[in-house]
DNA sequence: CTCGTCCCCTGGGAGC
DNA sequence: TGCTCCCAGGGGACGA
C-alpha cells in the first residue's frame, strides 16, 4: 500500500501526537510480523520517550530516549491508529480487530495501535549507532525528495541496466520510496513507456523523469497521500490523491493528455500491473 | 551481478 | 447469499 507519500503523511500525523510522549507499556499480540520482533521488544520500549518520528524511504524511524530506534515498515496493509486518552478501544470489538498486532500505551493515556492484515510490515529495534549499517536500511538508494536526487544521480543508477525502467524505479537500491502507483504516474508525466530498457533513456528523458518523480510525490504528500482500500492516516483522515491519478488503475479510460485521444492500457510484468498510455509514452 | 519468477498473507470485489 | 477466482500500495529468496 503505502509508498513514500503515504508514509510521509503517516509520519507527520504520528509526529504531532507522539513526539515527547513516553511509552509506558507495550502489548504484543503476536511475536512476529514479516520478521520476528526482538525478544526484548517491549522491555526496550517501555519507559522510553519518543524523540522524533523520521522517515527513510518507506521506513518510519522512531528515535527513543537512550540508544534505541524503533523501525517500522507498513508493507501493503500496515496502519498506525491513534486512540485519544478518552477513547476506550475495548468498548467495541470491531475497533481493535484481530489484525491489531501491537499496542503502545502512552503516558497521557492515549494509545498507538499497529494493525496489519497481511502482515507484510515489520516492527523492530536497532541501536542508533548501527542504523546506517542496519540490513534493512544500508542498501537503500537515493531519497527522491533530497537535493542529491539529480538527473546525473539518476543516470548513474540507470546506467548499464537492461531491466525495464519500471522495474529499475521500483528497485529500492537505486531510488528508495517509489512503488507501483507513483512509478506509473511519474513515467506517464515523463512520457516514458514502462517497458523501455532503463539504460536506453536519453539525458533529456532522465531530467524530465527526475522532475516528474519529484512533482508527483510532492503533490501526493500535499493531498495527504492516496487512500485505496484500507489506507487511512493516523487520525483516520483519508488522503485524496487517488482522484488525481492519470493512469494508475484506469485501464480503458481516455488518456488525460489534451488532444491525445489514446486510452490507458494495463500490462503485467513481474506479476504487477503497469498502467500507461501507448500514444504518449514511448 | 542482474533479471524474472514465485512466494509470504488476508480481504475485497467481480462474476456466476 | 455464497462460492470461486483474481487482484492488491511491499519486499525477499531463488535459480538461470
Amino acid at each position: 500500500m503505502p509508498e513514500l507519500p503515504e508514509v510521509e503523511t503517516v509520519r507527520r500525523g504520528l509526529a504531532r501526537h507522539l513526539v515527547g510522549r513516553t511509552i509506558v507499556g507495550v502489548t504484543q499480540r503476536r511475536t512476529a510480523l514479516r520478521l520476528p520482533m526482538p525478544l526484548d521488544f517491549a522491555a526496550r520500549l517501555s519507559g522510553r520517550r519518543v524523540l522524533a518520528v523520521e522517515r527513510r524511504a518507506k521506513y518510519l524511524l522512531f528515535p527513543l530516549e537512550g540508544e534505541d530506534v524503533m523501525i517500522a515498515h507498513l508493507g501493503m496493509s500496515g496502519r498506525f491508529h491513534l486512540w485519544p486518552p478518552e477513547a476506550d478501544p475495548t468498548a467495541s470489538g470491531r475497533e481493535m480487530g484481530k489484525h491489531v498486532h501491537v499496542i503502545f500505551d502512552l503516558d497521557d493515556g492515549s494509545r498507538l495501535a499497529y494493525e496489519d492484515a497481511r502482515r507484510f510490515g515489520l516492527l523492530t529495534l536497532a541501536r542508533r549507532s548501527d542504523l546506517a549499517e542496519h540490513p534493512l536500511l544500508r542498501d537503500l538508494g537515493l531519497e527522491p525528495l533530497a537535493p542529491d536526487f539529480t538527473p546525473a544521480a539518476l543516470a548513474r543508477v540507470l546506467a548499464g541496466r537492461r531491466a525495464p525502467i519500471k522495474a529499475a524505479l521500483l528497485d529500492q537500491r537505486g531510488i528508495a520510496g517509489l512503488g507501483n502507483i507513483y512509478v506509473c504516474e511519474a513515467l506517464f508525466r515523463a512520457h516514458v513507456a514502462p517497458h523501455r530498457p532503463a539504460a536506453s533513456l536519453s539525458s533529456a528523458e532522465i531530467a524530465h523523469l527526475v522532475a516528474a518523480i519529484r512533482a508527483v510525490l510532492l503533490e501526493a504528500i500535499a493531498a495527504g497521500g492516496s487512500s485505496l482500500r484500507d489506507y487511512v492516516q493516523a487520525d483516520g483522515e483519508l488522503g485524496y490523491f487517488q482522484h488525481r491519478f492519470a493512469v494508475y488503475d484506469r485501464a480503458g479510460a481516455r488518456c488525460p493528455t489534451p488532444g491525445c485521444g489514446g486510452s490507458i492500457r494495463r500490462l503485467i510484468h513481474q506479476g504487477r500491473s503497469s498502467f500507461y498510455c501507448p500514444q504518449c509514452q514511448h
